[in-house]
DNA sequence: TTGTACGCGTTATCAA
DNA sequence: TTGATAACGCGTACAA
């Protein structure tokens, strides 16, 4: 059988197709006994309006894209059914891509979204100077919001966490339970990276603790066994300095999960000889052994205001006259055995 | 600047659209010469075709649909990330729409992939009886793939794991090391369940050891706190049987996980008491304490593989003729100290 | 080798 | 209140 259009429709009503649209489209043109007839006959033929000619009419196509590094940490993932549902409440479709934290792929991700049918873009960098050039043409033609990894030089909204205040909140509970020496394992060099170690450096100004230059560790998260290893290189010497650190922050998901495993394989007690508390999402630090003592973005709300604000964005008419937002959330800290006992 | 079509491209290099269109077609009907000229110019253009127009003159929109009941476990968001590297390397896109595990949610998301532009739908259903007549109807307009929860009444491909062998592997390693009274947890009651526990028997008889129907356990997952209650009623009578298992087995991710946080709050002793293995898909099976024992399942190669036989399901003229396959991916297991100590 | 003309399925303008 | 017609941007059979 043929498909059901709208010239199929007006054929056998011996209507004009222009007739039929209208109609269908409830515009005040038409009267009401049409529309009826109209409607009726569109839904028992089950007609189903071409979303393509649509939107290549209309210049709309109900559709965001997604730019994220990867999707498979709980924290991205959480980000990413935030922005479906948000999206889907709004109407729109959500077409994902994924950079591999690479920027190349990055690149073509970019790339391939610029003349892809898609009313706005929601781009979470791979780091704070990866194709920046490129991300300012696609600003010039599309809509464009950069969520969670927000150092990044573009003039257009943008939507992360108070990553300065979760390590500063961390600190602070640390030291409420008297453990003043906080070493900070920290992950690749990004921007976030650099917020979290200054709300870290702010909370021992605060609190008037000295800070330790030896406590602050970068690891590069190449491989797990890498980091494994890295890691366990890191605690042994730390361990063996004459003022060994009582606590550890971990600086984001990865990293915080893994000092766990690498602690427990050195067979170093947590809480007691070490407190650790962490950047974590996953409901999982409930089930480990002890408990993780989380600092936990709101993830799904990033992704539900992204698509907000976006769609904000689109529907504004005059996008030069817009002031652009910089939303940052604040996180929270969940107190669990790792540092509570 | 008014954007770059065909028809301006056209206008300024004063031929015809069809010539240019042909030029950058590499038609065989245009001399080399204009081709060069044509596409030098385009190129300097930035001349991009409007997609829009070519599918809806070509019909096909090179993207593919995905639903799926949610996205933040590991084990979907693994397969989301093969679907998506695949698909792009077949130069397709991806759009996504969550079910969030409810028949409702399901049935819109369906719905709204029906007169969407994609060429195909891979779909991995709540359930094996929700929306089964819907999903039929589409399976007349559109190429369409079952994955993961395969057990679904549609006459076409499906991707999925080898759920028998899993748990019988797990028994068959337990068994091995001595643990004869393997107790297993199930989830929600779904065919993959009823699956995983036909191999749970089936261990039992092949390697000759009894059955007891007091160890096979069901929890509702309705929120995580009612699961801990659950889960903790359940340990706590098995551990007082005459006969107490020495063992368990957890037949999800979830409920795995959660396994772990429950006895490790009792404070029972794994593996001393309880050896623990479980289906999991996180690299945090390594960083808990004690590192766990999983069955892993091939995440990324499901979503691969779904991508590669849906785009050949589209790429065949006659679908009438195709011989369905229902491809049964194997587990793997991975010993770690949950069950070696 | 190039150009003309039409159609894909809509919406929108204008005339009837 | 309805209908003819043009356009959106592209591909393509056919004519030149």
């Amino acid at each position: 059988m043929a498909k059901t259009t709208l010239k199929s429709l007006a054929a056998a009503l011996n209507m004009s197709v222009s007739t039929v649209s209208k109609a269908l489209n409830d515009s005040y043109e038409i009267s009401e006994s049409t529309k009826q007839r109209v409607k009726e006959f569109a839904n028992k033929l089950d007609y189903q309006p071409n979303v393509l000619a649509q939107s290549l009419k209309t210049g709309k196509t109900q559709t965001i894209g997604v730019i994220l590094p990867k999707m498979t940490s709980p924290f991205e993932s959480q980000i990413l059914e935030g922005i479906q549902l948000t999206a889907s409440a709004l109407q729109y479709k959500v077409v994902i891509m994924s950079s591999m934290e690479n920027e190349e792929l990055e690149r073509i991700a970019l790339q391939s979204m610029v003349n892809k049918p898609i009313d706005g873009l929601l781009f979470c960098p791979i780091h704070e100077r990866s194709n920046v050039d490129l991300a300012k043409q696609i600003l010039n033609r599309t809509p464009m919001l950069i969520f969670d990894r927000t150092d990044y030089p573009l003039e257009t909204h943008k939507v992360g966490v108070l990553n300065a205040e979760g390590t500063f909140g961390a600190c602070k509970h640390l030291f409420e339970i008297r453990r003043k020496k906080v070493a900070i394992f920290c992950g690749s060099n990004q921007g976030i990276t650099a917020k979290r170690l200054a709300g870290y450096r702010q909370a021992h100004q605060a609190f008037h603790v000295p800070l330790q230059q030896d406590y602050v560790v970068f690891c590069a998260i190449n491989s797990v066994e890498e980091l494994h290893l890295q890691m366990e290189n890191h605690i042994v010497r730390l361990l063996a300095l004459p003022d060994p650190p009582e606590a550890i922050i971990g600086s984001s998901d990865t990293i915080t999960t893994h000092l766990l495993g690498v602690l427990a394989k050195l067979e170093i007690k947590v809480p007691e000889r070490i407190a650790v508390v962490g950047f974590a999402n996953t409901d999982l630090a409930l089930s480990l052994n002890p408990s993780l003592t989380t600092i936990r973005q709101p993830a799904k709300d990033i992704g539900a205001i992204s698509v907000r604000k976006l769609v904000e964005t689109i529907h504004k008419s005059d996008r030069s006259q817009i002031e652009w937002e910089e939303i940052n959330l604040p996180t929270s800290i969940q107190l669990r055995r790792s540092t509570i006992g």
